[in-house]
Parts: C-alpha cells; structure tokens; sequence
DNA sequence: TATAATAATGCAATCGATTACGATAATAAA
DNA sequence: TTTATTATCGTAATCGATTGCATTATTATA
C-alpha cells in the first residue's frame, strides 16, 4: 500500500533535521533561503500534505465544530447548514455533521463520538423527545462550548432560537385579518418548547384581537407527517366541527390538511384559509401555493456558529452566554385571503 | 479550562504507569485483578474518553469515512446518506459529510480536507461540472479507497450506479402505453452522464415502442429548477407546439412543467401526462399526485459504503474495482392516465 | 588573535495512547 | 539453597508534526 508522505520522508530525502523540514515549509527565516527553497521543492513534488491528525493532537486543536441535527432532509436545516458552513470555512474551520434522527440515543452516541473526536465546539439542535440533557452538560464540563439553535433547551448556554411565539401570533393574525375567525390549529408535540409557543402565539392573536378562544381548537398531532393530519382533518370534519382557518405548526401537517379538504371539496382559501410554517421547498410548488411562515435558516447557522468560535477563541475567561431571538416573515401566499 | 482526562492523570493519580493504565482499562489478563479494578474505578469517576485523535494517529486509521455530494437538501442524497449511515455506524465508523453544492472548487477543497484528516476511504458523488478528476485520482495514489455514487466517472474505481437508462426508457414506454406518442423531454444538463442516459432511455422507448422521434422533442434546461422549466413550457406553448405528455428529468421540472400547463388551462394528465424523476418528497403531496421513477437510495448508499468498507479492510491485496447498477421503479400516481 | 555575535540547523520533549520488550519480585521446581 | 518460571508492571519507542533549547559554523568586533 502506498503510503502518505511525511516530514520524515522529505527529511531522509534532503539528509536534514525533521525540525529544519518543518520550519523551512513555514518560511521560518531562522532557515536559510537555499534549504527553504529546497525542501518546498520536494515538498512539491512528493505532494506532501500535512497530517491533520498529528496537529491536532499537538495543538489540542482540531478546527472542527461539530454539528447535531434530527434530520437533514428538513428544508430548515439544510438551510441551516448552509449558514454554519458559511462562517465556519471563512474561518478556517471543518464541520462534522450528525443526524440524530429524532432519537435521543443516537443523540448522546453523537455528543460522545464529536467529544472523542475532540472537536472544538458543538452546535446542537436537540432531538424532539430529549428531556434529559446530562449528555450535554457533560460535554461543557469537560470545557467544549455548545451553541444551540432552533429548539430550546433548559441548559445555561447559548443559543439562537426562532421567535416562534411571534411566527405563531402573526400567522393567526393574519387569518383573523383576512376575515377568518373560527380557526383552527394542528399542534406539534406537546414538550417540544418551540411548537409550545407556536400555540401559544396562536391563543395570544386570539386575546389581543378579541376573538373567541377555547382549548377545543387545538389538535394535537403527533409525529406531524402529512398522512396524519390528513386524518386528523378529516375526522374533524366528520365530527360535524365548523372552521375556517388552519394555522399548522409546520408546512407538512399543513398540506395533510390541505389535501383533506380537497378531498371533501371544500375550497381553499375561499371556505378555509390555511397557514403553515418553515417555507419548506415545496410549499411554493404546490397548488394551492402555502402561505407560511418564514425562518430565516441561514441566519440562524451563522449567528450560531458565530457565537460559538467567540467561545471557542476565548476559552480561557468566562463568556456570559447570549440568548438570540431572530424574527420570522410571513410568505402570503395562495391558501389564504390576501386583502 | 477545564482538560479533558488523560491516561496520564490516571495513572499519577494511582501512581502507576500509563502502560498499566492502558491494560488495564482494555481487561488485559497480564494486570492484576486489583489494579485492573482500581483503574477502571477512577476512570468511571472521572469520566475517561479516549482521544480519538491520538488512537487515530497511533493506529493510522481513523475509522471515518468522508463523504462527498452535490447537496444535502435533496431528497434523494438524504436517503443515500440515510444508507450510508447505516453500514458505517454498524461497523463502527464515522462520517464526515461534505457538500460540493455542485462546486468543483469546493470539491476539491473537500477531498484535501478529507485527506487531511486521514479519513480511511471515501463515497463521492461528483459535482455537476466536474470534467478533470486529478483530485480524486491524488487521492487514490495515496492509498486512500474512493467509492463513487449516482453520477458515473471516467476513474478507475468501484461504482454504484442508478440504471438511468432504464429509468428513462420505462417512464416513456409507460407515456407511451397510456396513449401518449407526442411527447417531448426536459432534459438535464449536457455532459452529466446520468441525465443523458436518462435521455438516451427516452428516445430508445421511442424507437422499440416503433413511435417516431425526432430531436426538437429534447428541450435541454440547465439547472432544471422549477421556475425555469416553468417558462421552457410556457413558450414551447406559445410557440404553438403540440405534445401530450412531458418526461422530466426530476420531479422539480416536472413540477415547474406542471404548474406551467395548469396556468394554460391545460389538463393533468387527460390532455399532458407527465413523469418526473427521483420521487421527491413533495411528488406525492403536490395535486395531482406526480407519477415519477423511484431510485433507491438507501439501497445505494448501503451498497457503496459495504464495497467502501471490503476495500478498506483489504488494503494490502489489490481489490478489482466493481460497478453495480442498480434498478428502478416507476410510481404510478396522478399525473399520468394509468391502464 | 581571542572573543562575541550571528546565522543555520539539530536534539529532544511534547500531544495521548499503544505495545514490544525488559525488569522486578514472588513462587515453584530442582 | 539455587535456579527456573510466572505474574505483574514499567521503560521506551512509536504515530506526525511542532518548538524551546542547545550546538555548531561562520563572521564581526575588540
């Protein structure tokens, strides 16, 4: 098998010390001009490249952040991903990236493999059904900085959300506005701090506008895949239940409603108007096109991995961790009124 | 800062060897059964983790495999990975993930990146507007074993190939058998092996089925987003051309083709039929339901990363490289008559 | 000419873990 | 009692690169 070239093998070659070898590549002037000029010619020709591996572990230093996400294939977080990656190659830093899955114990084997990897810092979006966070809080004591983003997390660390109570709030308003008043709305997962709010959003448009409220409105959808909120709207509708408007906390629930209304021909928006949220790719394919709520994604991986290399450059003295709430925007588009 | 625990700190705080350590924690019978027991007591107390890094360089194997593909967001890469992620963490190996988004200077970046960090071998899925493979090749003269996916290359290595072919000449044959003969193909861009096979498939459906063909039926679009085919469509209309049914090179054309036919009041798929490519998730949610060619990802990714990791394990001996092709199932949905 | 200053390079420790080999002590065999 | 054997553990080299601290050789200064 061949064999990657090392400052030992360009040693040999030139008769020389490792350490000459090592500072000549540098341009150290401690080397003279004709020995630099000698070994960046071998250097060159035997493509040699530095083993990453033996700095790291000389600097204790990997340059790598590593990042934990449910799923890649969501929009959101590929969107994310995008903007981490944005800010972390500019400076000069590598990426690994982890599904959990939804899956707290794929999530802790993920915090474990990124800590013996030694990363330098940890960017976390936690799985749905994480309720304990012991693996994280182990991660930070042993002094790696964790940003997280998305989803909140009660750990004192910081972190980049989404105002989701205020993406909720406006797209209720926006329904109540556009003359909707007897909604609906298709909860996420109960625990899930982020969806909380959403509803929360939801019952607050509900107060400030002085429209009807009760706890009936709410439906609560589990997983939130499209083929369950289909049902969930449909058995609604068999139940004889009237409504106007749907404020779905993501754009997949929002087209399993949107597809159960079609399916019993009720139009849409003219009978009822429907509002999803995350602007996933294909909520401007379909038909009627999904008014929705945006997040800037991109954003939120950059301020994230921002906020995490001031940790990481920092390490030494004490960084009071920031808490950032980025604002959404409403996409209008074709499932609701627009007046 | 807090430091990680090393060997070291156990063995000053028990006032014995690293060595003995070292023996201790892995149950090597040569330690006493006290000592073993005192170590692996400590270490449980302080949380020992092994430095992945010094084991790597140690070992000269990382037990990672780098990964290389166009972009996360599709859907079909995030089912590859999903394949792909299986086999590797089975196997006790981790991945890197790296996106190209369709850049050979990215690309390129990454194979140093992935070199760098001495990865034990890689899957690659090659940009778009690759046409000089020297990046690949250094790598593999450097020992490290190369698996492509999805988009064939002129390299000598192990493959694992969709049948685009295939995938082409069925979703034809199956416009052709519904009663469609006029039926023109929005083609993927020039060059990618993949797209022109899948066009390769579509004329010969044509030849066998004894339908006549000519080449103004190809209409070639670059980046084959939605709002591009949207307008390829919309004039093709204006220009007074007449079809009955659209083959697509992915469901996002097809969708853009869609939704050109729907603003002309043109019917899906009583007067135009269309199949798209690659089932995306949003296939089955659009209205009407688009008929399109399922690849199997998953399939893939777990087949490249077996043929990865035998090559891997076999270093030494030479290994002859293997290129599988993998079949194709047409999704019969809304968007095409079905008989 | 003797000494100091400078330039150029080598030696060896280091990062954290592993492992071949050597060393010590205790026990068994002669 | 002396030697061989075994159990147990330590020493040092190693992976690849870096870097503080010598060590030379050369030139400048007194």
């Amino acid at each position: 098998m061949k064999q990657a070239v090392t400052l030992k093998d360009l040693a040999r070659e030139l008769n020389i010390a490792t350490s000459t070898v090592s500072r000549a590549l540098k341009g150290n002037p401690e080397i003279s001009a004709v020995t630099t000029a000698r070994v960046q010619k071998l250097a060159k020709e035997l493509n040699y490249e530095p083993n990453a591996l033996a700095l790291s572990l000389r600097h204790s230093k990997t340059n790598t952040i590593g990042v934990i996400l449910p799923e890649l294939v969501h929009f959101f977080f590929s969107t994310v991903i995008s903007g981490i990656e944005d800010i972390a190659y500019s400076n000069g830093y590598n990426i690994i990236i982890c599904q959990s899955n939804e899956n707290i114990d794929r999530e802790i084997l993920d915090t474990k493999a990124l800590f013996n990897h030694r990363v330098d810092g940890i960017l976390a979006c936690v799985s749905r059904n994480t309720s304990v966070y012991d693996h994280f809080i182990a991660i930070q004591d042993k002094g790696i900085p964790i940003v997280f983003f998305d989803r909140d997390v009660p750990i004192d660390a910081s972190k980049i959300l989404s105002n989701d109570f205020e993406g909720g709030y406006n797209a209720t308003k926006h329904l109540i506005e556009s003359g909707k008043i007897n909604l609906i709305h298709l909860s996420g997962p109960e625990g899930l701090m982020l969806s909380e709010q959403r509803t929360r959003g939801f019952i607050q448009a509900h107060q400030d506008l002085g429209i009807p409220f009760n706890k009936e409105k709410i439906l609560r959808c589990g997983d939130g895949d499209a083929q369950e909120n289909y049902k969930i709207i449909q058995n609604t509708l068999k139940k004889g239940m009237k409504f106007d408007g749907i404020f779905a906390v993501n754009d997949i629930a929002a087209v399993g409603a949107l597809q159960a209304l079609q399916a019993a021909h009720i139009s849409v928006p003219q009978e009822v108007a429907i509002v999803g949220y995350s602007d996933w790719q294909f909520s401007s394919f379909i038909s009627p096109r999904l008014t929705t709520i945006r997040q800037n994604g991109n954003e939120m991986g950059r301020k994230a991995t921002e906020l995490l290399l001031e940790e990481i450059h920092s390490k030494d003295i004490f960084i009071e961790p920031k808490c950032i709430t980025l604002p959404t925007k409403i996409i209008l588009r074709e499932t609701t009124l627009n007046k």
